[in-house]
DNA sequence: TATCTCCGGATTGTTGACAATCTTCACAGG
DNA sequence: CCTGTGAAGATTGTCAACAATCCGGAGATA
């Protein structure tokens, strides 16, 4: 058997990580809200599962500090009060600092910087469109593949339960506005920084930009 | 009823959140060996538990990366590979940075410098009395005590994984002897630049600390 | 001999039922 | 009016049995 026939392995996944991934989703996108408690009847029948493989679900979600479990009494979706925040921007500025690094000093700098671009143009292209949505949608998707390229598995492990978290915070405060061309601005600067190299301007950007976005949200949610 | 009163709440906890700890520790002082499978029937009756809970602390294992899971042939501790112990060490330095700055920027950095340098002088004294196994716990403690003290949640969290881990690698490599005296110099020099409250220096310790270890780490598994 | 098929044993995946715990409400007593 | 008691209802925690899947080897066939 050819060995180069680019078959990829089938990709079979258990059920509570099935379930774990559209809770995830679920939470991020607002259905359910920071503070619901998360009955396992109800979910179970809804996934047409029984309560086993969704109680599983449930235990990798208290892992990742999503979802809070109180003994004898239910698991409720995680609040994020002002401290959860900044600690919350805290940690996504060590990762993505981090991960920008790698991307800048790694041998796939060019085409990396590439894509980074190609996503600050779909942010702009959103922002002048004035479609907020597609724009947070875009912005999500930037930070996602800066840690991507990055390459590093466990960055990426931790960066995506952040970005639900951050998701959960936007999502609560959907309506407010941010200033669009700021945002634009803060990106075309992360990706001409990794570009050129230089990684104090780009531990600087990334810093600036994180204290921004936490500033907007501290900001909307008083 | 006061809230002065200094009470507690009462720290109960779910079974699978002790047989996880219980596993971790298994994992993390070699009890386990990576690559070993995890039969569900055997752990649950060593643990006096049926199946359902030790499959919700498997679960979280895996979410946490420490075991890999493939369907409908078992669960395994994970491998570390030199790739991975690189990718271990550079999520080490992202965290461990972010949190000795975090630290040093704390009003409590008096108090904070002082425990730690107490975690460095255990370790000092176990290095002068030989014991190599008193001098890795001592490291350990070190490096613990200097992500608490930054209170943030999350990096502790994925820290702690992170520790895990680095202990199964010290663990499969034990008997490999390595200078101890460089290890305390290095661990009093990140104290004093965390007293300093040079970042610029503090970064650096940092890096270079996990550089060496990590050269360390690789050289003996060679 | 090499290959294919099939079967037995073992392990995981899932389920539904049972036990333990918590919450809520009504109600009696001070 | 407030406090303590108790039972009903609902929810979570646990278990043991059943179903599905995988692995290894014996045996048949060319």
């Amino acid at each position: 058997m050819s060995s180069a026939s680019g078959f990829q392995p089938v990709p079979r996944e258990s059920t509570s990580s099935l379930i774990t991934r559209q809770l995830r989703e679920g939470i991020m996108r607002g259905a359910l809200p920071a503070g619901t408690q998360l009955s396992e009847v109800a979910l179970a029948a809804e996934f047409g599962v029984s309560r086993g493989p969704l109680r599983e679900a449930m235990q990798r979600l208290v892992q990742e500090g999503l979802v809070r479990s109180e003994l004898n009494r239910g698991l409720f979706v995680k609040e994020l009060d002002e401290a959860e925040i900044r600690d919350l921007y805290l940690t996504r500025t060590a990762i993505e600092t981090t991960a920008a690094r790698a991307v800048a000093h790694s041998e796939a700098v060019i085409p990396g910087t590439e894509r980074l671009r190609a996503r600050a143009a779909a942010m702009a292209a959103a922002a002048a469109a004035g479609d907020l949505e597609a724009l947070a949608d875009a912005d999500f998707a930037f930070h996602e593949e800066l840690v991507s390229l990055a390459g590093s598995p466990r960055l990426h492990r931790v960066h995506e339960t952040l970005m639900v978290e951050t998701r959960m915070c936007m999502t609560a405060l959907q309506g407010t506005y941010f200033d669009p061309e700021d945002q634009v601005a803060e990106h075309s600067r992360i990706v001409e920084a990794i570009a050129s190299g230089d990684d104090a301007a780009l531990v600087r950007e990334i810093e600036e930009h994180m204290q921004e976005a936490l500033d907007r949200l501290v900001r909307a949610s008083r």
